[in-house]
DNA sequence: CCCGTCATCATGGCT
DNA sequence: TGATGACGGG
């Protein structure tokens, strides 16, 4: 950090081109090589540089609109990115600022990387002068480095994460003789969380939050949590960005360092920023007003302190807020209006949950008075069907700033969106994976098609059963690398090496592996600590050296001290990778998990390993944990073609040729959680997201429900998600088969399969929206109401909501789903067909596997789960084996992994399959 | 300190 | 149902 050159003077760019003489030509000299090999490739005054090309008229309004604030609403898939990295690669190659000088923020370090990368495509190296570019989190560590004195940290500050958190929080509760069962720890982290989202300190919380923890003393705990953290030289998340908007409404001076500083300032996914983010935005972005307009002074203030109980704050100080201060303004009628361009799209905030303010978008025209808003509309993702279904479901939320896709691209030959039923969630994971091999067959790679649920436990349905038939899948999401408990372990060894202070660290480390240091040992560690004021590292030596101790933990004790002291020693000398593999070998560590015979050991010796590797990237040991600590995630391996299943939440941003979206019920979708705490806010949320999910598919989509869902254990008869009756009709077909139903493809187990006698979806339970068109699909009579057959009688039941839509209550088809309920719940496989015999061999060959499947966890592989033999015995067969396989028919393995086969089939293509599934020819 | 037993509690999961 | 965490006996 220290050597980068970005990083010391402020003002070391001064001479660079201001906004304000923006259309002159660049400066002789150009800013900098890099930049003047960006400007070199704009091409004449008349032609449009070669950037912009391929924009439509809007994106290009949106990228050459480089004065005053602009609000960029796209919409998914209208190129929203591309947007982002035009405007600035346009900035900078019209010479408009220096890279140093644009401030471009987003959420996630996916997107910032993503950012990043394309910006370098379009302007090359310039891209590295671009320190300013990041997520809000690494910008923020980056402002409190440089000022942690203001706050009271020296820059060398350790990030706590959850888990850090929440124990430092368990001794607080704990040294206040409260009871940790009562006030759970975590619960307390949530609410300070909270409390930060909304740019909240301990004397600015309302009163009833306060009171609403530890009998009342919320805010003391609150307090003592940031006076604990400022002892440890530590800070949380949230304080990543408190700190800066602290610093800068008490440091004008520093504060205009940045007004200065920032020409330009973009940031991503606007909808999702929450109250604290866009504080820390208004000062950045809001100039110092003329003294000449008290009026819109007092408004802003009070905008300024929006989401605010903390009024109080801003009255004990002359000034509301910094940005009505009286700044000097560079000599010049200053406009107070940043170049700030925000990108988002209310449509798709979906995460009010953890903060987000979908309102800083709604109310952006306020906030920015003189506002530029382009739409993004042209979509280029999605078929007309889909854009249509999307379009009409997001129509039933109020409070949208409003935007209807479009494609310019319609074909008739489209699939229309299709809807599903199945009986059960393992019906459901067995008819889309019979659907995803229809597609594999006609040659669609895995790679393009998704899985996305709502709930994470939706997931083991689909991953029991493509583990059953050999079909790769990743789930995205997953358990993180650097949350495992191995790899916390090793970290907190380096981080007590390169931080003696981190107290936290020392705890979690002091006795792994296990060298007999108890509670008692520990606890005297902690008031000696505590007593002399010094790190606890530092007391253990002392306490060692001391006669306090019985001699077991006393030798231990010293041994610990001094093999930090001796590795400490080597920090400066030893290369930090090689330093790492001596700290873990040294501790014991590695050998602990040698010695350890548990099935993943062998799994966390390589997860050690392979952080040992990743290090390498880095400079130091320090800049390293500093990754770490902000960027939580690892890569995943793309080489496998595989199925994706992810939850609706992290698929955002992503796009895929084929979607399946399963578990639309009530409930589950829209969540009933979501629905009892967020009101109709909360059903606008899960409207939102169901949005998401319908625009993530380029071509083809497929929505399930189930009638029977197990839900903590218990089945649960379900009714169909009334997003469903949301969707138009012409744009929708309704497969009644339930088993897969994709164009062309015979369904193995028979379309009809599914509807003979089973349909009672909710029969027995009242909807309280009213019946839905869905509830009949499924009985033999299929009776649905958009598929020709319109329930007449039903006509004047229209919805409220979904209204569109007749429904089908009354229907003989409803009631004799009613009728069928009882025998339907007993599963009565009997009744299928031929080609349900087959399936019933699956379930014979389920059971067999249920005992072999017990190395089941064997197939996580660095954060990636992919579908892999099971069993341990090698199979009988041999590669060029000639076999027949029941859906397949006759092939030759090419390869053999446990009892995983592949083979090359002479119709079906290659395929893994289970040897239990074939037979020799 | 280790390990078995019991109780609890189940969205979303970024930084 | 099942995963996780707290507790108490060995």
């Amino acid at each position: 950090m220290a050597g980068d050159p970005h990083d010391m003077p402020f003002f070391d760019e001064d001479d660079a081109p201001r906004f304000d003489s923006a259309r002159a030509p660049a400066p002789q000299s150009g800013p900098s090589g890099i930049a003047a090999r960006a400007m070199a490739a704009r091409q004449g005054h008349n032609n449009p540089p070669d950037y912009l090309k391929g924009l439509n008229p809007e994106q290009r309004q949106a990228v050459e609109t480089t004065e005053g604030p602009v609000l960029v609403l796209a919409g998914a898939g209208t190129g929203k990115t591309r947007v982002l990295t035009t405007r600035i690669a346009h900035i900078l190659s019209q010479g408009l600022a220096f890279p140093s000088q644009i401030l471009a923020v987003t959420f996630t370090n996916k997107a910032a990387r993503e950012m990043k990368q394309r910006v370098g495509i379009l302007v090359g190296e310039a891209v590295e002068g671009m320190p300013w570019l990041g997520t809000f989190h690494s910008i923020g560590v980056k402002l409190l480095r440089r000022h942690a004195e203001l706050a009271g940290l020296r820059s060398d500050f350790t990030i706590l994460d959850t888990d850090d958190v929440i124990r430092l929080i368990k001794q607080l509760i704990q040294a206040e003789g409260l009871d940790d069962k009562r006030w759970a720890p975590r619960t307390f982290a949530q609410m300070i969380d909270g409390w930060k989202n909304k740019g909240l300190g301990p004397d600015e919380i309302p009163e009833g939050d306060a009171r609403a923890f530890a009998n009342g003393r919320g805010r003391e705990l609150y307090r003592a949590y940031q006076d604990r953290l400022t002892t440890l030289n530590a800070c949380d998340f949230g304080d990543l960005l408190l700190h800066p908007i602290r610093i800068f409404r008490q440091h004008h001076d520093v504060l205009a360092e940045y007004h200065r500083k920032f020409k330009y300032i973009l940031v991503d996914e606007y909808q999702d920023t929450n109250t604290a983010q866009y504080m820390w935005l208004r000062l950045l972005a809001q100039r110092p007003k003329q003294p000449s307009s008290p009026r819109s002074r007092g408004e802003d203030a009070g905008r300024q302190m929006r989401g605010g109980a903390n009024v109080s704050e801003a009255s004990s100080r002359p000034s509301p807020g910094p940005a009505d201060h009286p700044l000097p303004v560079n000599g010049e009628r200053e406009r107070n209006l940043v170049n700030i361009c925000c990108v988002g799209d209310d449509d798709q905030s979906i995460y009010g949950w953890r903060g987000a303010e979908v309102d800083n978008i709604l109310r952006f025209e306020k906030d920015f008075p003189g506002a530029t808003v382009i739409r993004l509309e042209r979509n280029y993702r999605s078929t007309a069907h889909i854009l249509g279904a999307a379009a009409h479901l997001i129509a039933h939320n109020e409070g949208r700033l409003g935007k209807t896709l479009f494609t310019d691209r319609p074909d008739p030959e489209d699939p229309k969106v299709n809807v599903h039923a199945a009986w059960d969630s393992d019906e459901e994971a067995r008819a889309v994976g019979e659907t995803i091999e229809a597609y594999q067959r006609d040659r669609h790679k895995l790679n393009d098609m998704a899985i996305l649920v709502r709930a994470s436990f939706q997931m083991r349905s689909f991953e029991d059963r493509f583990i059953e038939i050999g079909l790769n899948y990743r789930v995205i999401g997953g358990p993180r690398f650097y949350e495992r408990q191995e790899i916390r372990d090793a970290m907190a060894f380096f981080r007590v090496v390169a931080q003696g202070a981190d107290d936290l660290a020392f705890e979690r480390i002091v006795n792994v592996p296990k060298r007999g240091l108890g509670d008692a040992t520990i606890r005297q560690i902690h008031d000696t600590a505590r007593a002399l004021r010094v790190p606890m590292l530092e007391a253990a030596g002392k306490l060692a050296e001391s006669d306090e101790l019985k001699p077991k933990p006393r030798a231990a004790l010293r041994e610990v001290a001094a093999n930090f002291a001796r590795w400490q020693s080597l920090l400066d000398t030893t290369p930090h990778t090689e330093l790492a593999e001596t700290i873990l070998e040294e501790s014991g560590y590695t050998d602990m998990w040698k010695n350890d015979r548990s099935a993943d050991a062998p799994g966390r010796l390589e997860n050690l390993k392979e952080l040992i590797r990743s290090m390498e990237e880095y400079e130091s040991l320090r800049a390293f944990l500093e990754h770490v600590a902000l960027v939580m995630d690892a890569e995943q391996n793309e080489g496998l073609d595989a199925v994706s299943i992810m939850t609706l939440h992290s698929a955002k941003g992503l796009e895929f040729e084929t979607v399946f979206l399963p578990g639309w019920e009530e409930g589950l979708f829209p969540h009933q959680r979501a629905l009892d705490e967020g009101g109709r806010s909360g059903l606008e949320e899960e409207r939102r997201l169901a949005y998401v999910g319908l625009t993530r598919a380029k071509k083809n989509l497929h929505l399930w429900f189930v009638s029977n869902r197990r839900i903590h254990g218990l089945w649960q008869s379900t009714i169909p998600s009334r997003f469903l009756d949301e969707l138009p009709e012409a744009h929708v077909e309704v497969q009644e088969g339930g088993g897969s139903n994709y164009g062309g493809y015979g369904n193995p187990y028979g379309g009809g399969a599914f509807a003979s006698g089973r349909g009672g979806f909710s029969a027995g339970r009242q909807n309280p929206y009213g019946a839905s068109r869905f509830d009949s699909l499924g009985s033999p009579s299929g009776g649905f109401a958009g598929r020709g057959d319109q329930k007449g009688g039903a006509a004047g039941q229209e919805r409220g909501q979904g209204g569109a839509f007749s429904n089908s209550y009354a229907t003989p088809g409803w009631a004799r789903a009613q009728q069928n309920r009882t025998e339907a719940t007993s599963r009565n496989w009997g009744t299928r067909s031929g080609h349900q015999v087959e399936r019933i061999g699956y379930g014979e060959v389920d059971s067999g596997y249920g005992a072999g499947r017990t190395s089941v966890k064997g197939r996580t592989i660095e954060g990636e789960l992919v579908a892999k033999s099971v069993a341990d015995q090698p199979s009988a067969f041999k590669v060029g084996d000639r076999v027949f396989h029941q859906k397949f028919g006759n092939g030759n393995i090419s390869a053999i992994d446990g009892n995983k086969l592949t083979i090359d089939f002479d119709r079906a293509g290659q395929k893994k399959v289970l040897d239990g599934f074939v037979t020799a020819v």
